[in-house]
DNA sequence: GTCTATAATATGATAGAC
DNA sequence: GTCTATCATATTATAGAC
């Protein structure tokens, strides 16, 4: 039976995803994802038999897993706007404070398979509805929070192609800053 | 004497920038590029000589030129909101409601050289520091003018990374029509 | 589970015919 | 100015030793 995932495991795919983060999927190569993990390209396809396409995918994964944590306060803090702050402080530590790119953007590119594509759209769902809700619960209707949630997600990810750009994480903490204001509509 | 611009290189410039606006530097392979020309891959060293790095170049100064006709109402319309606003539609429509990815986003992933993200860097802050200009002729500080601007450039730019993700122009057409009110600081 | 070796193909780039 | 032909290297992927 299949062996529960590791730490071990955890630390590979941080690697990899550190790859695929700063230079897209075609970017991505066998020979710079074998550097970033130290492992030698035939161990990669050990790991993973479908080669770039199961690593990227894997790496999603991960990222789901992890902003599952990020996500953690929104979802369960009995004070809506306590649970928005305390998230907002989360992502912005997963993002290096917004100098750090997202494979939410620069994994769906083109060259991309369509699994990947797919799953990189569900991870950001997954980020997008946790706001919505946690809006919903605040109060907002429906149709307000979902588009309030949208926007913050946009503003979020747009500041970090400005950080990309200029090396400067404003845009990106600034639109956390707003994220309550915003999801709560006040 | 070097023949000056004609609408023959600004075609066959789009048609680069259409593949390394959907898959990055290092995705735009010389077989992409050359398949979207309609050009051999050896007539096109033969227009860059210097390869990829040159094609980059010459597609983010022609991305820049696009932008001075984009920005043409913001910088010269008396009235601020009006040329505010219409310099929206003119940006909402560029980029295709916000369902097209852009070249400041994809382009300057890791493994385009310094000179290209530089290049991007640079009609990135055209776009910001006009948008900052029209805010301060307005009368906003330059301190919040420069920050808004920025917040504009980062909820658009995000707004196509969710349209790339999800097919949806929504989060990128509100963030074009909150841009006069956010100049504005109204 | 990781490695070396290998093979088929893709890629960036150049030379030279037309 | 565009093409075919070519080359060195990089890339994806597999086979098999340890």
């Amino acid at each position: 039976m299949a062996r529960p995932p590791t730490v071990h495991d955890d630390e590979l795919y941080d690697r990899l995803a550190e790859v695929f983060r700063t230079t897209g999927y075609e970017g991505a190569s066998l020979g710079a994802l074998a550097e970033s993990t130290g492992l030698k390209r035939a161990s990669l396809y050990h790991r993973f038999p479908d080669g770039k396409a199961q690593m990227a995918e894997a790496v999603l994964a991960r990222v789901e897993r992890l902003f599952e944590d990020l996500l953690e306060p929104l979802r369960t803090d009995p004070d809506p706007r306590s649970g928005i702050v305390r998230t907002a402080e989360r992502i912005s530590e997963f993002y290096g404070g917004g100098l750090l790119s997202c494979v939410l953007d620069t994994l769906p590119l083109s060259g991309a398979p369509e699994p990947v594509r797919r799953r990189a759209a569900r991870v950001a769902e997954v980020w997008i509805s946790a706001m919505a809700d946690a809006a919903c619960r605040a109060g907002r209707s429906p149709e307000d929070a979902r588009e309030a949630a949208e926007d913050v997600f946009a503003s979020a990810e747009g500041g970090l192609v400005h950080g990309r750009l200029f090396g400067d994480g404003g845009p990106f903490t600034r639109a956390l800053a707003r994220m309550p204001d915003l999801l709560l509509g006040t």
